[in-house]
DNA sequence: CTCCGTGCAAATGGTTTGCATCTTA
DNA sequence: TAAGATGCAAACCATTTGCACGGAG
């Protein structure tokens, strides 16, 4: 997502455009990787020597009710942020805990048919299979 | 589960049985609700007035190593206790936050052509389907 | 008799909240 | 200048840990 993007989208709900906001958001989305708060918060410091936690929850917050990342919990206490909020596979694997994303049209298909055999309509959709990865065998 | 095929299991692997132990494990592995370890508390505290949530949190430690139950996180912050641990969808309320079991034989056929497309061999899966129950509509 | 389980009390640690200060619009 | 954002410090609270006593094997 461009900044400008972002910028009105922002805007238009309401919300203000601030330096460390632009920072967390751009870092948020553009991972795969799942990252926890802290993780952010980590990289964000480099720029931002004087950003809090605190913050980093508060527009957290904000890009979930954006609905532009979903929060997950894993087996661990902490929880991780993802920006891929479309129909998709964490292949997690339970040694080393690694997070993969998986997805292909034909997985989209079957989990179609899935979903139309649940009467209601799905808002959203949480998939995590458990494996040991190539590299922990 | 009997209760002497569970205290079979648990002695085979150098558990002891315990009155509190088995009140506990009956009480979880009968309820499809996917309760916290505090309802499950709540329940056993009628029998057992000096019973702990320490004690819970132990035994649902040890029925989590047993696989004979799953520990889901959903949106709060608590953790829930799924008995059932072969393959199947947790269909939640976004509104109310119920969360109901959904499983059929034609679910489980798509299922296994989704992994067969994962290279890895999985041990495991979770499945949540966000929806507005209908009660809530 | 020994080891494990129980349960009280205290610690843990990720997340949230209160609040004063600063920034955006 | 008003409304909202930042960030420090403190609160929160589900879960875990230390430890002394008690019960299972």
């Amino acid at each position: 997502m461009k900044s400008e993007e972002l910028m009105d989208l922002l805007r238009n709900k309401g919300y203000k455009v601030t330096p460390q906001r632009l920072a967390i958001c751009h870092e948020v989305l553009s991972r795969n990787d799942h990252p926890t708060a802290e993780q952010i918060f980590d990289v964000i410091t480099k720029d931002y020597p004087t950003i809090s936690l605190t913050t980093i929850y508060h527009t957290l917050d904000l890009l979930k009710e954006l609905k532009l990342i979903d929060e997950l919990q894993f087996d661990e206490r902490t929880s991780r942020y993802d920006p891929n909020t479309s129909m998709h596979i964490n292949v997690i694997c339970r040694k080393c805990g690694k997070i993969r994303d998986y997805e292909s049209d034909s997985i989209r298909q079957h989990w179609k048919k899935i979903i139309s055999e649940i009467e209601l309509e799905p808002t959203g959709q949480r998939i995590d299979v458990y494996v040991v990865c190539d590299d922990c065998k």
